[in-house]
DNA sequence: AAACGGATGGGCT
DNA sequence: GCCCATCCGTTTG
């Protein structure tokens, strides 16, 4: 079961950090793919890295509509990146997925990625996006009642056992303004994080 | 092991 | 016209 919207009702650094450890997963025509989340970036409304700290534009319209919905933005004219929408309607909040661990569907990730490695599936935020089989059409999506969804962290007991998953908090990665915010958010000691 | 640069196109000043 | 919330192969130390 997908979590419901209260889960993306809460501020958004706290959806940062409650995120990892949980599980993207994506149902397409392909088959199933799903991820375990190790890595996230908060990007706040006051922050000038953040797409929703100039207003509200085509572009980054999902940031401002209601929490528990995809944005996914093209990037460096080759990419796309997909955050999780947080607060509530009229706030431009997101947090970045950056990096998964790859859970179910890995051959079907590794055909998607054109790579063998399980360490290069999804080990960055253009990754993911590739190894998930996101497009630009799912933008906007409700990620409660549509293919892509977010399931807890007790989803996969018999893999991941509950325990204690501490969290390191640093700085983000590949921005110019905001570098010394402390918004980014990755799971101790995992070997899937894009970058230490 | 780290640094560098090319690919490639939409968004916004 | 410049700036990107990136990735990857190649070069350099």
């Amino acid at each position: 079961m997908p979590f419901s919207v209260e889960f993306y009702k809460k501020p958004t650094i706290q959806v940062a950090k409650n995120l990892l450890g949980t599980f993207l997963a994506h149902e397409s025509t392909q088959g199933m793919a799903v991820g375990r989340i190790v890595e996230t970036e908060a990007y706040l409304y006051n922050d000038p890295s953040c797409h929703g700290f100039r207003g509200e534009t085509p572009r980054n319209k999902p940031m401002f509509g209601p929490p528990g919905h995809a944005y996914i933005y093209f990037i460096y004219g080759m990419y796309h990146c997909f955050n999780v929408v947080t607060a509530p309607v009229g706030v431009g909040e997101a947090v970045l997925i950056r990096s998964l661990e790859p859970v179910e569907g890995i051959d079907l990730m590794q055909q998607r990625r054109q790579r063998t490695a399980i360490h290069e599936l999804a080990s960055g935020p253009g990754k993911l996006v590739i190894a998930m089989g996101l497009t630009r059409e799912m933008n906007g999506a409700n990620l409660i009642t549509s293919p892509l969804k977010i399931l807890p962290r007790e989803s996969f007991p018999q893999k991941y056992p509950a325990r204690k998953l501490p969290v390191v908090t640093t700085t983000r990665i590949g921005i110019s303004s905001g570098n010394h915010l402390p918004l980014r958010f990755y799971l101790k000691d995992n070997p899937f994080i894009s970058r230490k």
